[in-house]
DNA sequence: AATCCAACCCCCTTTTTCGGGGGGTTGATC
DNA sequence: GATCAACCCCCCGAAAAAGGGGGTTGGATT
């Protein structure tokens, strides 16, 4: 990771604004601060300036902070832009993800911990909360409850194309096997996943990983 | 997090098991730290007893650790199954997690990033290597090159409602609209969207973030 | 030897979807 | 008061999917 030098804080809390003030420059000693208190006034500092690193709230007064993740991260493609808010849930989590986020902090974590995360920017370490890191690997973990579903490696053959978006014709011209074959694959797979459409047997292709979502 | 009492180590390459066994000793000071040198050992001490933390190496003489993550964390649900690996990439990472996986670590990080991941431990930190926590994150960026899709408030409706596998029928009444309108609106997300099947729709869909796979 | 399973192939009917058309109403912005 | 986007409704025909049915073959297990 190179220097942080030039870093933007978005928060509309005087208090907060000013303890983030002091933990970027004791850690990272940057040439310059510069602090917007609203979501307009975040979406200016990201227009008229360049960022090493974005520290952005989103509860802001004006809206949410997430709508500024995607215009920093599309004007400063590799600087980093890491969310920093109280809100502990997935929506909030993923919609700052999706929108491009490189890290995500819970401004009520201890201050050891938040200090070791925005630290480790410095070492090219994404700062993450635990909880959030937990969150991370939630969403790939399996149902352990639900009864292992095992395909055949000809059904996965035949999902893995489908759930790309291959007809049952070009998915059986693809694998060099009869169109009737594909199909009657498709009904076993149907009933093992127990689905009826097409839609749900993505969803189930991709939570099995045979495809991602890419 | 509890206290680590019960370690098991699975590793094939000697010098690499006392290697972590150290570290698990200075670290984490369990009571005890087992020892399988291959899957199959594994499999037979995941079997017989129970543990705390588990760090399991990919690649084994006789295959790979990341079969033994689900029936790991299925016997025993929270404790914590650690890979520790030297693969870098995305397949061994989200093949493990989708077992279950609590963590991942690089065996060849640097010692001190090692070190700290796995004593994070104590503190319910999930141990990840720098990297990995980047290929978490970057699994949910935008492709920033794509132009971005805006879907209207009601196309996105019967996108959420198509992606989970209803039929147009269904969501039609679902939404309270006649079907041809339901039907209406898929034309014009399919136009948007560029795809021409449900599975596509489905991962548009979920790549935008409308449904979640889980 | 019997049985199981995966993999393959064929045929049929009904329903749904896909991709074209054609309309229309609101409500905000200009 | 025109224009636009969003919303809503209708119809058609070709194609595909859904969900039944019926098989053969070869290898592994028992």
């Amino acid at each position: 990771m190179d220097a942080i030098r030039q870093v933007l804080i978005v928060e509309d809390l005087p208090d907060v604004a000013d303890w983030l003030h002091l933990q970027v420059t004791q850690l990272l000693a940057p040439q310059a601060i510069d602090l917007a208190v609203s979501r307009e006034e975040g979406q200016e500092k990201i227009t008229g300036k360049d960022y090493d690193l974005a520290l952005i709230d989103l509860g802001l007064p004006d809206g949410s902070g997430m709508d500024l993740v995607r215009p920093f991260k599309e004007k400063n493609r590799h600087s980093l832009c890491v969310v920093t808010t109280i809100f502990d849930d997935a929506e909030h989590l993923f919609g700052s993800l999706r929108a491009g986020a490189d890290g995500y902090l819970l401004k009520d974590d201890v201050e050891s911990e938040f200090s070791q995360q925005l630290s480790g920017i410095l070492a090219g370490r994404p700062p993450l909360s635990s909880s959030i890191a937990r969150k991370l690997l939630e969403q790939f973990h399996p149902i352990f409850g639900e009864k292992e579903v095992t395909l055949t490696r000809r059904e996965k053959d035949i999902l893995t194309l489908i759930a790309k978006g291959l007809s049952v014709k070009h998915t059986a011209e693809k694998l060099g096997i009869s169109h009737y074959t594909a199909a009657s694959y498709m009904k076993d797979i149907y009933a093992k996943l127990q689905v009826n459409s097409r839609a749900e047997a993505t969803l189930k292709a991709i939570h099995i990983g045979l495809v991602n979502p890419t």
